[in-house]
DNA sequence: TTGTAAGCGTTATCAC
DNA sequence: GTGATAACGCTTACAA
């Protein structure tokens, strides 16, 4: 087979010649074009197969306004101190891989490091994808808010806040602070502690929605316990030394189902059970937290449709189009805690 | 500023006139050759940053031979009956993640159902990846013996089997299986129950090395409880069902921590409970696994090297080289069960 | 319905 | 040291 000097395979121009065509005629049968005879196509499919030829994606792109790739941006920082602590985060991957292949788009998985404004912009302008996916926003809103500035495409799970300036997709975490709240009041709790970082926009809010709750009960009090990092041995720690210093609460809302078992783990350390002594609510739903001991009560989030509307909306956005914020339905489960 | 036609934005061609150079000698500016004057290269740095210009990666690799692109390749399938098992896999994925972006390689994440050789042959082909890290073999060995046999630059995650005709990091599940098993013998027990499905190699080798071991005492005898999917609520119901038809084993050693939580609550509902009734042995060490209630026993793996070394080996072998599989160490991490 | 020609933005070669 | 030129493999006018 003739090839030219420094190609690596066979091309184009060489399926042309072989199925006695032109190389536009090659490029209108692989792109499914409805001019060229039935005939013709299926000669040149079978060269094409013949020979494994398979289109070179980069002279494509080259060629191209669009790269069909989408870079996905997931803080692995935050979720593996030493360990990944919340496997909640790659669902969502899940469903955006799944989502993003059946519109035949490649995903990129964004550098760990990848932190300034820049850095993003620059990958759009050399062409290594045309928008961005982000799970979770993090502490990243400044950097948010200077890509949107910028026209870059993009959406993020996370917090939903229709005064920020870009699409975000997420659960009604004021919502699942409210449950939350709801059960605690149910309970009688009058002391009740919140555990996470407020500031990642989407935990605030759920200490905001607790918080909704607790001041429509003049006896009610709100504690917060800020933890530095996702992983379980930070919460621990965390809880461990509170409950040294402060009186215990008797209702607790952790950020996340792990969590929620490093709580009940330091509680114990000193004495404290739930629900005979405190009620717990954790969050996302993971699988072991309805089979811990005690079940852990806790808010789901309805990621199943994450992935397909988070690809939705990246795609009207970089087909020109201006895409809205949506806020995912929240539910408690309720179980032993 | 002059642009070409079709063209998105500034290119090479625009610094190079902007900084009264040519293009060859932006090109070399930009590659860092050592050709260039001090002076000029200052003066096309300057004029690059000032103008945002990034180089078009997709024309940089219809250029070149290598894309620097790295598909990784993991089983959102089976780790996602619903939700997720085990946040293990993404642990793995955040290492590989680190380690090609140290060495400037772009991670390309496989979508799901990419099932048959041909679909990987082809993504090399297209010149969309230089090669493949698959995390976890799961039951794809025959895709990959094809593979290895197509030339395909790969290196696999996963059980390690010197006579395989390919490169496998793994940690060492023999070893890991016998770990468990010295505990069982240890504890005196006699009705060993393994679980997991091994059609996957690594955990066919744990059960390889589990019956090494029993083999050493006339008195016990191993069964196995085939499990078709890795999350949790197949693995709980596989055992209340093998609870009916069986007498209860005295110890359990289950592919996963999660799965060993699911053994938990799956064996007190038949009101066995360990470590009083049965041994457990899990595997992975997942951070809940030592705060579940009874703490698991496990047997943990060293993760943290993984991702440098796959993609050590990967680069070796896209390089023209070949790599030899690797073997990590493991060990058994005791606590309650 | 198909073919010709041009160009996408780089980098390698070779000449100066 | 730097520049002209020619690919890399594809798609989009435009012509036939």
């Amino acid at each position: 087979m003739a090839r030219s000097p420094r190609s690596m395979g066979v091309n184009m121009g060489d399926i042309a010649r072989l199925a006695n065509v032109s190389k536009p005629t090659v490029s209108r049968v692989l792109n499914g074009s409805p001019l060229v005879t039935a005939e013709t196509r299926d000669r040149v499919l079978e060269v094409a197969r013949e020979h494994g030829y398979a289109v070179n994606r980069n002279a494509q792109r080259l060629r191209n306004i669009r790269t069909d790739t989408i870079g996905v941006v997931l803080d692995f920082g935050s979720h593996r101190q030493g360990r990944i602590a919340d496997p909640f985060i790659f669902e969502l991957l899940a469903g955006v891989s799944e989502a993003l292949s059946v519109r035949n788009q490649d995903l990129l998985l964004s550098p760990p490091g990848l932190s300034n404004g820049k850095s993003y912009v620059d990958l759009i302008r050399s062409r290594a994808s045309d928008g961005f996916i982000f799970l979770g926003q993090g502490d990243r809103e400044p950097l948010l808010r200077e890509l949107a500035r910028a026209q870059v495409p993009f959406v993020v799970w996370g917090a939903v806040n229709p005064a920020e300036p870009y699409c975000a997709v997420g659960s009604d975490n004021l919502l699942g602070g409210r449950l939350a709240g709801e059960l605690f009041r149910k309970r009688g709790a009058r002391r009740w502690l919140f555990i996470g970082n407020t500031d990642h926009a989407e935990i605030r809010m759920r200490h905001d929605g607790l918080c909704a709750i607790a001041r429509q009960e003049p006896a009610v009090h709100v504690e917060r316990l800020q933890v530095e990092h996702m992983a379980y041995a930070s919460t621990y720690a965390g809880c461990v030394a509170w409950l040294r210093d402060h009186p215990a609460p008797d209702a607790v809302f952790a950020f996340s189902d792990t969590a929620a078992m490093a709580v009940i783990a330091a509680f114990r350390e000193a004495g404290l059970h739930a629900p005979r002594d405190y009620a717990l609510v954790g969050y996302n739903n993971i699988p072991p937290a309805g089979d811990f001991t005690p079940a852990i009560t806790t808010i789901e989030q309805e990621t199943h449709l994450a992935g397909a509307i988070l690809v939705e909306k990246l795609m009207q956005q970089i087909e020109g189009g201006r895409a809205k914020s949506t806020l995912l339905p929240t539910r408690l489960i309720l179980r032993e805690t």
